[in-house]
DNA sequence: TTTTATTAAATTGTTGACAATTTCATCACA
DNA sequence: TGTGATGAAATTGTCAACAATTTAATAAAA
């Protein structure tokens, strides 16, 4: 997405990232500075930069002296990050219905129409609707007028939320039903009624975590 | 009050945090690596990991290969500090509700009886009761059940409304309102109604945030 | 056999030197 | 006088060696 590698320790930030959220390097697995550093060709300092960042995101775990660990995104940690979905981007939502611009309501309802089409042409193909799930998500929060609130999403919440191998878009009834829940949330915002659109919000992402604990229990722990 | 100082980086981290908080390193003041490095007496290397760990907590700004600086908490920071003081706090008041043992809210109980002594006592002395204000929002956040939620408000929030001049405490009146308010939020939690809990506490942190801008407004900027 | 010291290996924490980049002052030139 | 190029100083980024700590492996004792 984002080319900002400008120093060795961000562009080794952004591989080790990638690689803990694609699963090469398996949650729980113990990280050793030296192997790490010695598979990316460069020295301790800057890579112990990198897993400090990491540790910041939550996607590793450190003991001073001790161990290093991929985190582990269990039953618990995933619920109270979908707790924090439930309370930030509700609040989110709030806020954007009563600051954002007309021009960004107007291109938040252009991104919900072609998720729309790509739901029609693709036929309920779901990496599509999840890919657009996420932009939905993302272009609400970011354009909410709270810069903390936004960053603390973006780089902490969802780097967790993608590492939960259980998503609802394995679900193909809940994409249409999503889009509707989006729609709603779109008019809600555009009538610039935030206590609706909080309100909203919060029972959308609530539903999803729903479905995720029901999959949850049909599949068994993973 | 913690005294968590295992390591060197882990050490000069809280020295400098306190000077950030405390005012020797004012807002928007230049730091210098090898300076501070001098300052402590450490090489730069651990001082790096504290400027970034106080990087990660919105107490200094970085931009890649030139400046560092001391978060500069402007009015605008302060608005989006307590936008998320009221959603964040409101959320884990309902949380509260649902899910401290009668212990813990006997406790918080026994907590908001010493506030009023020790107000009674002291005749409205404000710094007293302003303690007691940060105690009573501490013991709820961090019983909440949800960790990331605790965590982000201690580590991310808190720093930069310790950072704030201007504080409620000043206002005598305040004190005892302050309490009012306290001791209904209680009485949600233990009637276990967390929806209401929740609204109560959202209303309380409004009330603090009011008052800031009214004095703002009128003792000008700072 | 189990438990507890003792010691060696592995790993993290720290340092000072070196390299790369940026910033700022100086000077040439329009 | 103002503007842009040039180079020196300051500052950050990176490295490899050293020190401190933890982990484990081994042996001694109950």
């Amino acid at each position: 997405m984002r080319e900002s590698s400008s120093t060795l320790s961000t562009s080794v930030f952004d591989q080790i990232k990638n690689e803990i959220i694609g699963g090469q390097l398996p949650q729980g697995s113990k990280i050793v500075e030296t192997e790490l550093a010695k598979k990316f060709n460069i020295s301790r300092g800057p890579l112990r930069e990198a897993l400090h960042k990491l540790e910041n995101i939550n996607l590793i775990v450190k003991k001073p002296h001790s161990s290093t660990q991929v985190v582990t995104v269990d039953f618990e940690l995933m619920k109270q990050v979908y707790q924090m979905r439930i309370v930030m981007e509700g609040y989110a939502a709030r806020l954007a219905a009563e600051n954002m611009t007309d021009k960004e309501i107007q291109g938040l309802k252009d991104l919900l129409n072609t998720h729309q089409d790509s739901i029609e042409n693709a036929g309920g193909e779901s990496y599509i609707q999840k890919e657009g799930d996420v932009d939905f998500h993302y272009y609400i929060f970011s354009k909410c007028g709270n810069e903390l609130l936004a960053n603390y999403l973006e780089s902490k919440v969802y780097q967790l939320v993608r590492m939960c191998r259980i998503r609802t878009s394995t679900m193909k009834d809940r994409v249409a039903l999503a889009y509707n829940e989006h729609s709603k949330i779109v008019d809600a915002i555009s009538n610039r009624d935030g206590e609706f659109a909080e309100m909203l919000m919060r029972k959308h992402i609530s539903g999803a975590w729903e479905t995720i604990m029901k999959l949850q229990e049909t599949q068994g722990d993973s």
